[in-house]
DNA sequence: GTGAAAGCGCTAACAG
DNA sequence: CTGTTAGCGCTTTCAC
């Protein structure tokens, strides 16, 4: 029962090997009789075809990876189930690798992907801090369609999904300001990510339009560890120059500000008023609910995977230079109230 | 550059292909200089074995399959983390699939998988709605191993890895008594699980252990959809048989209900008291903060995998039986207060 | 310690 | 419409 291949059933059939293969593939060249033969034969036997064989020889398969920093982060979790969605109706399996925002396990994994496992790539960068150069180098090597999403390297020719990242930080800020806020800061990653910088920007050109000064200690550059943060946020918000408006950029960034704020008995809003750039369903559950500017994460995942599946597939040619750009959403909360 | 294969190493040294295999497996028959000569050479090409004809050859690989039933869920996000952890560290390539909770998506999950594609699997099943015979069937064509983990086929022969269910919901229901309690209600999933049912047992023995009365509509069975579950939950707490206390099995359910307190203006703690089954980390800044049983969901992934590595190495022998328990968490909060 | 040869299961020319 | 043949790139006897 286990492990009957084409060879047996051609034999079982009275065929040759060439013509079972072609039958199950359903080619032209085979009469409907004999496709008929074979397929139920096939079932009959349960008969899968092997698919390190035919991967071999047809040098390529119906496997692509996704590569992002974190799993336990909602916008990822949503990409991902995007990504499944429109792999899981084409038949293609998907492969996860997790970088855990280390560019030496990124590195590890593109060199990794180099034996051609797959036929594809979709990926969201965990740094930038030393260029974007093993994804120039990876694609030279393999020549394999790449698709990058939200945080991408912009320097780099390859097809992206986005969002709007820079109008809806400018406007998530801009609502910090009509709030009443003076001196906002803004909660950034350390790495100079693309997705970061233009929500800088956004936050830069919100003040600036406003009329308010921008300094440099405005960026607070968060970590990624949750303690760390914790004390870090602790810190400022025992200091005499205290913020009176906070833009969160990361989902993890908006919880620790709250953890922080609720043992100084700090008020959201009264003392400081927050807008979190995050996808979590509790948002509104938040005490206070907290103002969010969510990304359409699960959507931003299947246009990436669309259009890998396309390039894969051949049906697009030179897609190097697409750029899906999204809209994020702003919700306004109590965590923005005047 | 791309594309260089084992014939090509051979030719170049002077060596002939299966010598090359074989420094480059670091077999022992091998004499150290021609293992250095040939692994530079390789290195110097970048030279990746192609992963199809080896597995092929061996007719095996290191590529394994996780089946969930949901990504966008902190249990499972947390346990694809460990799991990872784990496969990362062997150099192990990790499939991930979504059921979705649909049965017909994790049979032909399993039917497709009977390809070979995989040396060994993952699961926490979808549902029991019509028994387990899909797994048997898979494992009795592949004989792979196989481990699952949470949601777990209670009467199938096979590796688990779970947490103290019942303990810990007996203690949780305690607590809610003991709070004041006198008709709590557990939200169920609606598919006769495994987990759910350990649970509902250590809810009803909870209720009766403290002398209370168990009648079937203290159990309600949710829905996975976010708005059938509001407008359920609406009409309970619309209804005069209010009850005063409720455990929410799953992470979406607490959600809901939270949800559908705030805008009936049902007060939490004191008209109703909440203990949620989850892993979110702003269970603690939601208003008002909200009591858990959480899962070890990390360390149940990390000891799924490393269970089904060794199966898969043969380090262990008829690890069938195997039933890894690890512990859950309450952590009382406000929702819990009396 | 090294090499020759067979073949994993499948696909794709090419012939007929 | 069907069959023959030649590999895909690697591992593994078995000789030497």
């Amino acid at each position: 029962m286990k492990g009957i291949n084409m060879i047996q059933l051609a034999k079982e059939l009275g065929l040759s090997v060439s013509t079972v293969s072609k039958a199950l593939g359903d080619s032209h060249e085979i009469s409907a009789s004999t496709k008929k033969r074979v397929n139920e034969l096939a079932k009959k036997y349960n008969y899968k075809p092997n698919p390190f064989a035919s991967n071999l020889r047809k040098k390529k398969g119906k496997q692509i990876a996704i590569i992002i920093p974190d799993i336990v982060n909602n916008f990822f979790a949503l990409a991902v189930d995007g990504i499944e969605h429109v792999t899981m109706a084409k038949n293609y399996d998907t492969f996860i690798y997790l970088t855990h925002e280390s560019l030496e396990r990124e590195k590890a994994l593109l060199e990794h992907l180099e034996n051609g496992l797959i036929s594809g790539l979709i990926i969201s960068v965990s740094s930038g801090r030393e260029g974007y150069g093993h994804f120039q180098e990876f694609y030279e090597n393999t020549k394999l369609p790449m698709v990058f999403f939200d945080r991408v390297p912009d320097l780099l020719q390859f097809p992206k999904v986005i969002s709007n990242n820079y109008e809806s930080t400018f406007d998530a800020t801009a609502r910090l300001i009509k709030a009443g806020c003076k001196r906002p800061i803004f909660f950034s990653t350390q790495e100079p990510l693309f997705t970061n910088m233009e929500r800088i920007r956004g936050f830069q050109a919100a003040l600036s339009s406003a009329g308010l000064l921008f300094s440099e200690d405005m960026i607070v550059k968060c970590s990624y560890d949750m303690d760390q943060n914790y004390s870090a946020l602790r810190k400022i918000f025992l200091s005499k120059k205290r913020p009176d408006g906070v833009f969160a950029s990361i989902e993890k960034f908006a919880i620790s500000l709250y953890q922080v704020c609720k043992d100084l008995e700090v008020n959201i809003p009264r003392d400081v008023k927050v807008i979190g750039m995050n996808n979590l369903r509790t948002a509104a559950l938040l005490s206070p609910s907290l103002s969010t500017v969510s990304q359409p994460s699960f959507n931003m995942g299947k246009e990436a995977a669309t259009l890998l599946l396309k390039m894969i597939e051949k049906k697009t040619y030179a897609a190097a230079n697409d750029i899906i750009v999204l809209k994020n959403e702003l919700t306004i909360r109590e965590s923005l109230h005047a």
